[in-house]
DNA sequence: TCACTATTGGAATTTTTATTCCATTTTTGT
DNA sequence: ACAAAAATGGAATAAAAATTCCAATAGTGA
């Protein structure tokens, strides 16, 4: 049987469309399909997460027929239609990650450059979204607090993130606040990190690969008692066991590039949170 | 029945309880698991709904594997494991409405850090929104052909944009591509440069206030007949008139701060793009 | 270096889960 | 009220997934 479904509406591919669907056929339904589409709409987790068997007993019907329903609306089967449930939990925007899945599939053969730089907008933009519910609050102000009592704050990145603390370098200077960019020239940057001391403090970024510099002057400073705050995009980088406090960003990559969007935002909100504490107090 | 099963630690039944478990039992574990709790943190949104063998995959690990993973922490197999992963995407939206009224609760500070936060994330989506409609593709075609053609590619950019030509280094250089950063160092810009030849091409960043360096280093660099690639936010940019392409990018701000996202994003589409065009012909 | 133990990879097996099929019931139109 | 069509329930089957097992490898201490 095809789908080509007697030239209807193309068949929803997220949750909204879904929703917009069922509310439309509803009224045309036989009695048990209807009961399925009110009982998908008012759970849709367990849709996500049950099985067939699970969730045909919370509902009333027999396995058969969600897998009937499934068809009915024109999807191949039960697992399509609850993969729509799935995407709508995974990310709150499924669309996003679908264009980024999309624009990777290219990938490999001829892609041109506007979907190349599609594809650096849409790594930047998830990035941004997912940083959005990810950052502990709790965490951004107590690394504000800790960068606020600072004396001078010495700022420790390498490679990939090295764009990243120049321009906290950048910002912090501009702010008003004495801030030293390690940039471990000719190998010095434990010479550049030893006039630290408890009074100032280290902002240190680090993602994998974790570069061992980053994470050895960060050891190093706290072995002499410098607060750390560190931004990092695992509990398992090895910043963190020398971090009073630490930050957690997960950065969107498109082919083999990752995004720096959302540590620049993080890192723009710490460097005027900080001024504007200083400020204050 | 007590819970302390055979002095052993409780077994978690949330995912902020797992994940603690995971950071303590950390060092003690051989590779592979070590690798899987890496994993588990980065994506909780595979481990919620992946299958084993596509969880397996995606982290580089066998399938036993995982069933071996879940046990050594005490669970009864994948499955089990699996269920803490779903939870937490099940109560996500009550996370989500707990967290807003706790922004509310919560002292001024938490709230304060939060807007400052998304002030910097809003400024930088809609920078990028906004290039996506702006940006002139086919000048965008050119100046990759512009750059893909040169032998070395010279960078250019200093103060708020120096933070996106170094991270041009980075990326031309894991490319494979020869690229020189103009870092400027003892002013010796101009020596820099002085190599370049109408063989090679100069990748040019500057926005508003236009530092002088740039536009003059690129102005000597279009009298000595080196191609001049430029980005720039606006027609009246000194680039402009040494460039023979340019691109525009308008950042949105926030506060005194404004963006680098959008450029960021074009920066990679141009190293990437530049790369694949060599690769081709 | 050697034996011993812990860890890992991969195939085989078991279990779970989705799907199909068909007999039975309900609905619909005349 | 009757025949035809549609819908439903439930068991049978097929597919997919998790788990187990064992051989190969890496790691460790004598």
């Amino acid at each position: 049987m095809t789908n080509v479904d007697a030239g209807v509406t193309v068949l929803p591919d997220d949750y909204d469309g879904l929703r917009t669907l069922l509310l439309n056929r509803r009224d045309g339904m036989p009695k048990r399909l209807k009961q399925l589409a009110a009982f998908a709409l008012a759970h849709p987790e367990d849709m996500a997460f049950g099985t067939v068997a699970g969730i045909a007993e919370h509902a009333g019907v027999q396995p058969s027929t969600l897998v009937r329903f499934a068809k009915s609306l024109g999807y191949d089967g039960f697992s399509h239609l609850q993969q729509i449930f799935r995407d709508r939990l995974r990310e709150r925007f499924p669309d996003y990650r679908e264009r980024l899945k999309g624009l990777r599939d290219a990938e490999g053969h001829h892609v041109h450059a506007a979907s190349l730089l599609e594809g650096f907008i849409t790594a930047a933009a998830v990035s941004l979204e997912r940083m959005r519910d990810s950052v502990r609050l709790e965490e951004l102000s107590r690394a504000i607090e800790t960068l606020a009592k600072a004396d001078t704050i010495y700022l420790l990145g390498a490679r990939r993130v090295f764009p990243v603390i120049a321009y906290c370098a950048y910002a912090f200077g501009k702010l008003g606040m004495r801030a030293i960019l390690i940039d471990h020239v000719g190998q010095l940057g434990p010479e550049q990190l030893a006039t630290a001391t408890k009074r100032d403090a280290v902002l240190a970024i680090s993602f994998t690969p974790y570069a061992p510099v980053t994470a050895d002057l960060a050891a190093a400073a706290a072995q002499r008692d410098v607060p750390v705050v560190a931004i990092t995009d695992s509990a398992f980088s090895p910043l963190v066991t020398s971090a009073d406090v630490w930050l957690e960003v997960a950065e969107a990559d498109f082919g083999a590039f990752r995004s720096l969007s959302a540590s620049f935002a993080l890192a723009m909100a710490l460097a005027v949170g900080t001024a504007e504490k200083r400020a204050e107090g």
